[in-house]
DNA sequence: CATTAAATGTAATAAAATTACAAGATTGAG
DNA sequence: CTCAATCTTGTAATTTTATTACATTTAATG
């Protein structure tokens, strides 16, 4: 958690001259990372020893410690803020909180990923005859991307956002087949009727969705992604940035695992598309 | 300027043993930065001069302000200093940097916009009466991204990724409607001619592309955002996921000018979805 | 191979932070 | 209102940490 906040939320824990401290600190915290205990306690007119006792009770373990996590704070650029956009935010907040907490999903998606699932799903998807992405809604879009990145990798996929065309391709699915579901909540009902048809059939199927989801509970393997969804909106924002890079870490992963001649292959389609673009120097 | 980086590129100016205290900290900044002099140079094998010698050369004042730069620049969500996927990588390490590169291009994508101009185009969207968003490869997934973003603000809005339906919609265009085109280098020459096209009749278009580019000259209004785009995996991965964060900030921009009772009728259409869900509760 | 400059370490010194303890302030019960 | 108990704060000693000065080693050049 960000220290500068804590210091504010902490007012009423802190006693008369910790007060004092916490006040000069906030102040002017870019000065007080550079200064000494004794500097510090001077400004806020309180003894060394008080300065440290409130780095204590911060949590931190004295006074080096404390200017440690205050730099930290500093440097993630938002001292103060709160992420959620509001009401009154112009163009220059709400900008900067909707990259920040986009960022800072990414950040706890990736803790939340369990890494020998991803590497079994990498495995799987390289031994596919055939690999499916389906999505709705926003997922939709996903699974698109999906196809796009793995269409460079010349294997054979699929991908529709029509529930129809989706359901009558997992009836065509065998055991050779890993299909890709894609969805926040895991409680599309179509999707979860699509991952019972696919099964039938001895396909693969990969859930990336929220863990102990009905989705999840058809799936052969999960990747579950729990990334905070900021409802304010009512518009699924960032979990959907999450399921973007973790199909590149997938794409990233396949292209690894089937080596470097297999790369060339990549080269040789970006190198195609040249046709149709301008000219870098014309 | 990020210390990690800075100590790896400094490595012709170290010494050899300055070089060896440089390896203990890369190898784990993490720790480094609670360590005390004294540690940090007999993990090294060497003395503690030599470590407040190393500090000063990357122009600290000394140890205790190195780790204060450490700090700042762990915070910064760069912890590794090399975020280029090797082929040796191993699950955790691709899929660590892969999210780690994705977020340090969006704090560099955040800082390349130009916040007047996203406000001005959020003040087209508006206004506009019809709002078609294009994309082909990989940027087509991004329209389709923002189609489901718009759409749900029951604005007239339209997505082709069919360059024939797109060229078609664009010429049938008006003076009210708003084109915006989605494309990372603005060289894919068919995007650039439906330009001409929507401009032909006066219609305002928007494109979210690098700045200087072909389809930068045919357009009413850019966002330029400049992602270092990796290359190496012949992939188009970071730039697309900061023109999705970008479509949330318009879409974001666009509710809020659109004030509060227009955003109950966000909150109907999510309501409407839940029939097709199975319930959280069951 | 000798000379010089650069690099590194040792030991002394200085600076900074922490601890132990005592004095002062505050609170509440009688 | 006052005295005891507790909490707060400061002083001074101690410990930890960082820096400096200087000696030694290592490497480089003519």
């Amino acid at each position: 958690m960000n220290i500068l906040e804590k210091i504010t939320q902490s007012q009423a824990v802190f006693s008369k001259s910790e007060r004092k401290v916490a006040e000069v600190i906030l102040a002017d915290p870019q000065t007080a990372i550079h200064s000494s205990i004794a500097t510090l306690a001077k400004q806020s007119n309180v003894s060394e020893p008080t300065v440290n006792r409130f780095c204590r009770r911060l949590d931190t373990k004295g006074f080096p410690d404390f200017k440690l996590h205050l730099a930290q704070s500093l440097a993630n650029g938002t001292p103060y803020v709160n992420r959620h956009v509001e009401e009154s935010d112009g163009p220059q907040e709400y900008t900067k909180k909707i990259f920040e907490s986009t960022m800072a999903s990414l950040e706890v998606a990736r803790q939340s990923l369990d890494i020998n699932v991803i590497n079994r799903v990498v495995d799987l998807l390289t031994q596919a005859q055939k690999i499916s992405f389906f999505g709705l809604g926003a997922s939709a879009s996903v699974a698109h991307d999906a196809l796009n990145k793995f269409f460079r990798f010349n294997v054979p996929v699929i991908y529709f956002d029509d529930i129809l065309m989706q359901r009558m391709s997992c009836m065509n699915s065998c055991e050779e087949d890993v299909v890709v579901l894609i969805s926040h909540t895991g409680r599309t009902k179509s999707l979860v009727e699509i991952a019972q048809i696919a099964r039938g059939n001895d396909a693969t199927v990969i859930g990336i969705t929220s863990k102990d989801s009905p989705l999840a509970k058809e799936c052969s393997l999960v990747i579950s992604l729990d990334v905070p969804e900021d409802t304010d909106m009512y518009m699924p924002m960032a979990s959907r940035i999450a399921q973007l890079t973790l199909i590149d870490v997938l794409a990233t992963g396949f292209t690894l695992r089937r080596g470097t001649k297999f790369r060339e292959n990549l080269k040789r389609v970006k190198d195609t598309l040249r046709e149709s673009r301008y000219d870098r120097k014309q």
